[in-house]
DNA sequence: AACCATTAAGTGGTCAGACCACCTTGTTGT
DNA sequence: ACAACAAGGTGGTCTGACCACTTAATGGTT
């Protein structure tokens, strides 16, 4: 498939199937460097090369004289990293709100099917929270909508993308949005759901 | 300053300091690793750590016998790498189908307006190539939906949920679906797409 | 038996050197 | 003038060697 593909990267691969197969989670060890190279007839070198990407990414913990560590998924790291190296495009910009975008629309999409009153009444409650900034209603208002769809996999690939906006340009939509994705809730009327995304004014 | 900190560490600071320092910008080249090597007094793996992991988080690009570049901030690399370790966190089966399955929706209709009577045609083309097995077809048909979209990163994500979906169960559609997305295509109805990947019957 | 110092083994951190594969450039020979 | 070849620079990779740190086993002292 790929035979230009570098060692590090195909190690990282490995390790992604490694940690899958043995189900690690947060706080749980990893093989040794050494073992690790052993095991994936690959450099020491090479296999470092792969963990310090992980690391930088966050994704590992790495302990000296103790071992490499799964760790709790922390972005800043990333984040940090990447807006040291302030290099933006607008195309990629754009792409990236937008994709955004999309995911949050399917997300209150499917979140109409699991909705009851309690819920509406909650979201209503996160529009009118005056402790929170526009920019953490957003987050808090799609982060429950997300909740309610139950898929787990398009919470977390929201969220990655939700981090990496942040950084770029913050984006929330006017209040009377969410209001009005409230009230289609409530008047049970699913068809509109899509227009209200594609005609939303957003918001800075 | 930072007693403890590692020297992969200070070294991706140096050369974040040396781009300052010069102003380069994308596409401008980065001085070799040996070189680097010996002006920041660290060994040449040191410094392949530091590149190796800006390179994953997309910051710069490397070119075999060439040399090392800063590209185009792009957010894709990164996300790419971490939605992986993501999403064995949400391995479940539907979940990933699913959201494969809207992304691919959203693309087809994205693609919508930006689909002329020739990419019609070769989209009816790879559907009727024999030559393609009927998952290669699927991968085919939507890379060029994608393709179309304009839109890298959500070809990115969508490519790797379907690296992952692989692995589970390789999912394609009956060839009366494709078909039937062609047709919508052709006889210009927009409206017909959602519903059509709602109800359709999925072949293994 | 309980305790603490020592030791050994395992692990990450780092470096130096050696090849290889690839690209560019300049030289050579026709 | 042109094509073929050669050399040097660059990333890609591996190996082996230390060092620093942690943990666990060891063993002797109290």
């Amino acid at each position: 498939m790929s035979p230009k593909q570098k060692v590090y990267q195909g190690v990282l691969h490995e390790i992604r199937k490694y940690i899958d197969a043995h189900d690690l989670k947060p706080g749980d060890k990893l093989p040794s460097e050494r073992e690790l190279s052993e095991k994936l007839h690959a450099g020491r070198s090479s296999v470092r090369e792969a963990l310090r990407a992980m690391e930088l990414l966050g994704l590992i913990e790495t302990r000296h004289g103790e071992g490499t560590f799964l760790s709790q998924y922390r972005p800043y790291h990333s984040v940090e990293v990447l807006s040291s190296f302030v290099l933006q495009g607008a195309k990629t910009k754009n792409d990236l709100l937008f994709a955004k975008k999309i995911i949050e629309k399917e997300a209150a999409r499917i979140a109409y099917d699991h909705i009851c009153d309690d819920d509406i009444e909650e979201l209503y409650g996160i529009v009118h929270d005056s402790t929170l900034s526009s920019n953490e209603k957003h987050v808090a208002f799609f982060q429950f909508l997300f909740y309610k769809t139950e898929n787990l996999l398009l919470a977390r690939v929201w969220q990655l993308m939700d981090e990496f906006s942040d950084n770029i340009s913050s984006l929330s939509y006017n209040q009377s949005f969410y209001l009005e994705l409230i009230n289609l809730y409530r008047s049970n009327n699913y068809s509109e759901i899509e227009e209200l995304f594609f005609t939303l004014p957003a918001s800075e």
